[in-house]
DNA sequence: CGCCAGGTTGATTTCGCTCAAGCAATGTGG
DNA sequence: CCACATTGCTTGAGCGAAATCAACCTGGCG
């Protein structure tokens, strides 16, 4: 099933659906051709890499569709899932702002398409229009926030804390709240992803899900949740 | 003791010593003029707030001399010390550029010489001169990776590591290399500002140090350290 | 002097990790 | 189509690192 083949249309940076919400929306028409010119689309397959921890970093990707994540791994083989992108984010910026080799590996979590921007692209277009670097320092400063507060949270809060946490913001892109203000929503990812991401084991993330399911504030069913109330989880925190 | 009167010159951004090395080292003569006529400069004492959590970022602050320390603090009382600022560093650009409120609370470690730079004139030389943005935008990208692998090492290594991780850090800035391959350096900050730092507990931290001397690795006395080899150190990372 | 914040030390508890086993779903080869 | 690996998830038992609680120093300072 390629993605790629199932739509008639070429992927174009013009008629992409993410661009006015992304960095690339302060580009001219002139500007977007060179960027349109200047990358390499890509579909990408669950568990494939998209650069792996180590690699040199030679420009930036955009996931036109699809889901990806970002993870450190030591040698002990201890895994942190460090960030997660959606379609229309951008990926691999950090590394190369920074002139930094890349610091994660990143890997499909979902069949996804990947547009990769060579880095001299990305740099004549950061000299061109000054605009676009200010858009990325700006994304850049968010992130910086939110990496901040996370490890804030890791060493402040208990694990069922960071997990209700953690449900309160993929509620934001993947819930769906019903009139009676329950809320329904589609994991993007595996449990042990869920893990990952707030720092912890597997068989804790079990163990904390279970305990949310007895004191019936959600309904664990695969990757589905039901919350029956919202402000229960709010309490959490 | 006045560190201001201390010196009969007055502190201008062209005498600035850090001016080189930092973000403003791009600007031209005449947008220095901007800079240094933007700006107020004032003395604080060791435990004197320079901004308070919530509070709107009204522009950025370079420290002239001296230390800073960011803490976030939570309902609870607990504190982590997310960053520390040195002369010629810049404070309270993250929340500025991110258009958030100040997400921690700066105080003085040191008697320390704060310039505040109007936000005002921050957006007018960013607008002038693109190179500035992106001396920011490289600074944070940095930043970002930093904070994701401190966040990594705290979800990952024991108390013992990052201690020692903290302490080959704290070498490259506070740090004196003997002849022997010995190292000597003045901690910059209480035992409890180094346990906040890496994200733990005063007593946790006294008996991190303890362990250290006992296994001949480093001795402490007060605030000086003494670490007969370096190697041992990172043997321990 | 007494006070107090910062630091150390000891005793106890607890949260989350490790190790180990079992289970369901999915895939694979004979 | 069935035996079987394989993979992801769950559950239990035990352990250990660090937090908590509590007492007690220490040095600086009014």
């Amino acid at each position: 099933m390629s993605m790629l083949r199932g739509s008639s249309e070429r992927i174009t940076c013009f008629n992409c659906q993410h661009r006015e919400r992304s960095e690339w929306g302060v580009l001219t028409e002139k500007e977007l051709q060179g960027l349109d010119s200047g990358k390499i689309c890509r579909e990408y397959f669950p568990g494939e890499a998209i650069f792996l921890e180590g690699d040199p970093c030679l420009g930036v990707y955009c996931v036109e569709r699809g889901l990806v994540g970002v993870r450190k791994t030591d040698a002990e083989g201890n895994s942190v899932l460090v960030r997660i992108a959606n379609s229309g984010d951008t990926l691999g910026y950090r590394p190369f702002l920074a002139g930094d080799v890349h610091r994660g590996t990143a890997e499909a979590l979902k069949p996804t398409i990947i547009c990769a921007i060579s880095g001299s692209t990305v740099r004549r277009l950061l000299a061109e229009n000054p605009s676009l670097g200010l858009q990325f320092l700006e994304r850049t400063a968010k992130a910086l926030g939110d990496a901040e507060e996370k490890y804030f949270q890791n060493v402040t809060l208990p694990v069922r804390a960071r997990l209700a946490h953690l449900l309160v913001v993929l509620k934001d892109r993947y819930g769906t709240v019903a009139e009676d203000g329950s809320l329904t929503m589609e994991l993007p990812m595996s449990r042990q992803d869920l893990a990952a991401l707030i720092g912890t084991r597997p068989e804790t993330m079990s163990r904390a899900v279970r305990q949310f399911e007895e004191d019936g504030i959600a309904q664990f069913k695969g990757r589905k949740v039901h919350i029956r109330d919202t402000r229960d989880l709010l309490a959490e925190l």
